[in-house]
DNA sequence: ACCGCCGGGTGCC
DNA sequence: ACCGCCGGGTGCC
């Protein structure tokens, strides 16, 4: 890059962080859902079921809808309860207690796991009950004690082999045979595939020179332009169109009076060593055309301990972030070039405190216009290092939220930016006071967003419960066809409804788990991602995503 | 709910 | 009538 520095090489030098307790947790929860899943489920066939209970919830279905099926084991009426959702996550009701008796131990023992669909609105009046047809998947293994369990509980099972199967409205099903009216899946992400690409050729665009002091590669100002119109874009999300007034989800045939927000954000994949930071500084810098005068990179635990209102007179000496090299973090200057490699020699990174933070700013309510950088703590050091290199001194405001760090919510909004670790995170998502909770945050970045590949974990729950305006994640991992769960980082950007566990395992899950080439091209569709044609040509089989 | 089900009122023709 | 039948009250889990 500028200056001869490759982003990648100081990233390769920076050695992992040690695993915190809850890092380690994480990652054996990890290990037992792999494990789990990797026993292939296949579709044992459907039971109809109906749900009940719609006249006492404010969930509205229209009909051909996927529903979200969800255990709900503490209902003070039924132990056997399931919960039934509409592609809004919205209850509409409960599996009648006559299937749920039968379904439930299953479900609870793990041996199956259901989708459930409700076909087509039978009337549009008053209804008090309709019939959902449950879709059962389990292991090839587990079919003889499924189908046996079924029978025996009184549901009939309909199999591939009964004449009613033709009547699943399961992905599976529909899509082995043709579809004579309404469209097919494939034949929408096609359209949609069409409408992205005959939009904007990407123009380059230049950052505001008073902040960033490095010159941009050609393929820089390009993905700089594209994050701007992703944040800026007003058009509907993806899959919704507008029919007289209302708006349609054509995937899930999901209608609404309410025009859905536009997604602000994605998922930022270039290549590693594209110099995806710089991009997105150039981003943030945006924000502050005109820019302030002073600022500072500043150390968490620096500024707390002078957390009384003196440290504009105070802060104009030299920090070093010696602290978090102690515990095994690798400054710039070492050798290793294996990134998990442990090492205990470590430099330290020395950063400049310039000058005050300005009290100017923006105020400190709980909306800011703060950009909240999340990363592993190996690549902290990366941001802070070139937030010097390329940004003016003093005209990004930042503040590393890290090891000792303030408490006031108020404090944080005044930068420009915040950086912290998916770590912190996760411990403070149980501490009501916590500033970062507090925040409605102006947009948060997830970098190195693979570490969330798990939705379950602790640091990917404490990054949804974020609230931000816009939302990006960023990843220079290559995205391996399946062994990254992209699930987690559709949840996290709320797009819909690929961050409905529902439709994911039906639409790409299901059938990238069979081998099925449809999960491959649906996700290489620009709706999800941008398949860059270099890659391509070297003919490697991962691609880099963007979300439209 | 134009259902099913419950339980009280009722009782030849 | 320890029945059948009628009709009102009622309604997820």
């Amino acid at each position: 890059m500028v200056e001869g520095q490759d982003p990648v090489e100081v990233f390769m030098r920076l050695e992992r962080w040690p695993l915190s307790p809850l890092e380690v947790e994480a990652e054996a929860e990890e290990e037992e859902n792999n494990s789990q899943s990797s026993g292939e489920m296949y579709m044992v066939g459907f039971v109809i079921a109906n749900v009940v209970g719609l006249q006492y919830y404010s969930g509205r279905i229209s009909g051909r809808e996927i529903v979200g099926l969800q255990r709900e084991p503490l209902n003070q009426y039924d132990p056997n309860a399931i919960k039934v959702l509409n592609t809004r996550s919205v209850q509409v009701g409960h599996i009648e207690r006559s299937a749920a008796r039968v379904l439930s131990p299953l479900l609870d023992a793990h041996v199956i796991t259901i989708d459930g669909i409700v076909p087509k609105v039978a009337r549009p009046g008053n209804r008090y009950k309709l019939p959902c047809q449950v879709h059962i998947f389990a292991r090839l293994e587990a079919f003889g004690i499924v189908k046996s369990a079924i029978t025996n509980g009184g549901l009939y099972l309909i199999g591939e082999s009964d004449p009613s199967f033709t009547l699943s409205e399961a992905e599976v099903v529909k899509e082995k045979r043709s579809t004579p009216e309404g469209r097919d899946i494939d034949e929408i992400f096609k359209l949609l595939d069409e409408k992205i690409s005959k939009k904007e050729e990407l123009k380059a665009l230049e950052p505001p020179k008073n902040i960033i002091k490095s010159e941009l590669l050609l393929h820089q100002k390009e993905g700089l332009q594209w994050l701007v119109q992703r944040e800026n874009s007003e058009e509907l999300p993806p899959f919704w169109e507008e029919k007289e007034g209302s708006y349609v989800n054509v995937l899930t045939n999901y209608s609404t009076d309410k025009r859905p927000e536009p997604i602000r954000g994605g998922i930022f994949a270039d290549d590693m060593g594209l110099g995806k930071t710089l991009a997105l500084l150039s981003l943030i810098a945006l924000d502050k055309r005109g820019g302030f005068i002073s600022s500072s990179i500043r150390s968490g635990h620096q500024n707390a301990e002078r957390d009384d209102g003196l440290d504009e007179e105070e802060d104009k000496n030299t920090a070093s972030i010696s602290k978090r090299n102690k515990r095994g973090r690798v400054g710039r200057k070492t050798d290793n070039s294996r990134k998990k490699q442990k090492t205990e020699r470590a430099n330290t990174l020395q950063v400049k405190e310039k000058s005050a933070c300005s009290p100017e700013s923006r105020s400190g309510n709980s909306s800011s216009g703060t950009t909240l950088v999340v990363c592993p703590p190996a690549v902290l050091s990366a941001w802070i290092s070139q937030i010097e290199e390329h940004t003016k001194p003093g005209s990004l405001k930042s503040y590393i939220y890290y090891g000792e760090r303030t408490g006031d919510a108020n404090e944080l909004a005044k930068y420009d930016l915040v950086l912290t670790t998916y770590s912190i995170l996760a411990s403070e998502d149980t501490w009501i006071d916590s500033p970062i909770k507090k925040i409605e945050w102006w947009r948060v970045i997830l970098d190195e967003a693979h570490v969330i590949k798990n939705v379950n974990a602790q640091q990917s729950r404490a990054v949804n419960n974020l609230k931000a305006k816009r939302k990006w994640v960023v990843t220079g991992t290559p995205i391996q066809n399946n062994s990254f769960d992209l699930y987690s980082l559709m949840a996290f950007l709320r797009f819909e409804p690929l961050s409905i566990k529902a439709y994911w395992n039906s639409l790409i899950q299901r059938p990238l788990a069979q081998g099925d080439e449809k999960g491959v091209s649906r996700l290489q569709v620009p709706n999800v991602n941008h398949v860059f044609e270099k890659d391509q040509r070297k003919g490697s089989n991962w691609f880099a995503i963007k979300i439209y």
